[in-house]
DNA sequence: TATAGTACTTTCCTAAAGGATAGTAGAATA
DNA sequence: TATTCTACTATCCTTTAGGAAAGTACTATA
C-alpha cells in the first residue's frame, strides 16, 4: 500500500503563530501599544496619537490589552482623578514583533511605490 | 500661552506597522504562507496542513496572497492539469515576522499555562 | 454663568470575516 | 459502471470589527 503522498506538517510553527495573532489581532492593538510604549499615558493623548481611532474602539481595545497584561490602567487619586495607561514589563516582549512589522512595512511601501529602488525582491 | 501638553508622536512606527498589518491581517494568511514555505504545494495539502480552514476561505486567501506576490499559482499542463502553489522570493521577507510571532507565541503559552516557569515577565 | 476638558458609554449601523454544508466538472481508478 | 480525487464554487448564515454621532458626569476655567 504505497502511502498517498500526504502533506507536510507545519503545526510547530502555525500553532504558536496563531496563539500570538489571537492576542495582537485587529487593526488597533499594536498601534495602541506603540503609543503607550512611546510615553502617551492619557486616554485622549493616545487617541490623538493614532489617526482614525474612535473612543469606543479605544476603550474596548484598552480593556483587552489590560486583560492580557500588556498595559496597566492606573487611577491617580487627585481632584479630579487622573487615569493613566502605562506599559507593563511584558509589553517589551512585543518589541521584536513590532520591529519586524515596521521594517517589513517600510520595505513594502518602497516596493509598491518605487519598485525599481526597493532593496528586497 | 503655555502650550497644552499634547501627545507624543508615534506615527513613524505606527504607519509602517499598519501597512504591514494590512497585508498579513486575518487569521489565515500567515498560516497559509507557513504551509507553502514548508513545501506544501497542492490545494488539498495546504488545506489539510492547517486545521480548521475551509476551502472557501482558502481560495479567498490564496487569491489575496497571489495579488500581493507572496505566493505564485502555477498551472501544470498535464492530463489532468495540476495546480501548484509556490512561494515567491518575496515570501522570505516575512520570515522575521513569522519568527518573532512564533517565539512570542511559544513564550506566551508558557506564561499562561506555567507562569512560575516562564522566562520573560 | 458658560464653555471646555476628560474619559469614557450608548446607540445605531455597515462591512468584512469566517464557518457549515453542499455541489460540480473533469479525470482517474476499481 | 461507480466511486474517488482535485480544486474549487455557491449558498447561507452568524459573529466580529469597526465607524459615526451623540451623550454623560464630573471638574476646571474664563
Amino acid at each position: 500500500m504505497a502511502a498517498k503522498k500526504g502533506y507536510l506538517s507545519c503545526l510547530d510553527t502555525v500553532k504558536p503563530v496563531r496563539d500570538a495573532l489571537e492576542v495582537i489581532n485587529g487593526k488597533w492593538k499594536l498601534p495602541i501599544i506603540i503609543s503607550v510604549a512611546v510615553g502617551n499615558e492619557r486616554f485622549t493623548d493616545i487617541q490623538e496619537s493614532i489617526p482614525g481611532i474612535t473612543p469606543k474602539v479605544m476603550a474596548k481595545e484598552l480593556k483587552e490589552l489590560e486583560q492580557h497584561q500588556l498595559i496597566k490602567r492606573v487611577v491617580v487619586e487627585d481632584y479630579p482623578v487622573k487615569i493613566l495607561y502605562k506599559p507593563e514589563p511584558y509589553t517589551d516582549t512585543l518589541t521584536p514583533i513590532i520591529d519586524a512589522l515596521k521594517q517589513w512595512g517600510l520595505n513594502h511601501r518602497q516596493k509598491i511605490f518605487h519598485p525599481e529602488v526597493s532593496r528586497v525582491n
